[in-house]
DNA sequence: GAAATGCATTGACAAATATCTATATGTTGC
DNA sequence: GCAACATATAGATATTTGTCAATGCATTTC
């Protein structure tokens, strides 16, 4: 995979950083779910679920998929993929390249 | 490993959703790095980064070594091993407790 | 086509966050 | 001890973000 701009990264991982998306994902985990399901289960009313939903589907961790009036959300097998692949190349350290830390007594 | 609250999970996540943060956990992957290389390196004020490792910090996702009046920074293996497992963890589908999408036409 | 329903968008507002300057704290070398 | 240096902390400020009420836009149902 080629190595993300720190931005996209950063917006990645901005979606993982908030208690009710955290929520809304463990919700997902057990399938596919319409709005109206997740608005019964987290506290926050119907605008700001929408808000939390177009943050993690723009970072591409959860799929929308419209049917007749209903959005229903599951996790994207794909951004999960994507994101644990980003945090792998973030953090693995570079033994190539390493240098002495700098500073010395 | 234990189910973390949403509050732990979102925290350790936040830490990463920062663009100057990627940046600085990317320098990291070549070695443990005082900070004042990392300053030269990244376009903020002292202070700035001081507050940037210190989330870091308190994310288990880097450790600091103090040597002098020099602070060494580097990734932590065990911070980052958290992370990967709460990701996982996050995003595994249950298929056990698979439920129907619930509104149907 | 009018009413009802489900969701998105807009705009306002409060809380959280990133940033800076100024200052404090701790360490080294004279 | 004092000056120089590295880093942390405090306080101020601007930006970002999470939230809500109000409204808009589809879709379904009668």
């Amino acid at each position: 995979m080629l190595e993300m701009d720190e931005r996209k990264v950063a917006a990645i991982f901005k979606a993982f950083g908030d208690e009710n998306r955290i929520r809304i994902i463990k919700l997902l985990r057990s399938g596919e779910k319409c709005a109206c399901k997740l608005l019964e289960e987290i506290n926050v009313t119907q605008p700001t679920l929408s808000h939390h939903m177009k943050i993690l589907c723009d970072a591409e961790i959860v799929v929308g998929r419209k049917e007749g009036k209903w959005m229903h959300y599951s996790i994207s097998e794909k951004g999960v993929k994507q994101a644990k692949e980003c945090l792998e190349q973030l953090t693995t350290l570079n033994v190539e390249y390493k240098s002495k830390s700098c500073c010395e007594k």
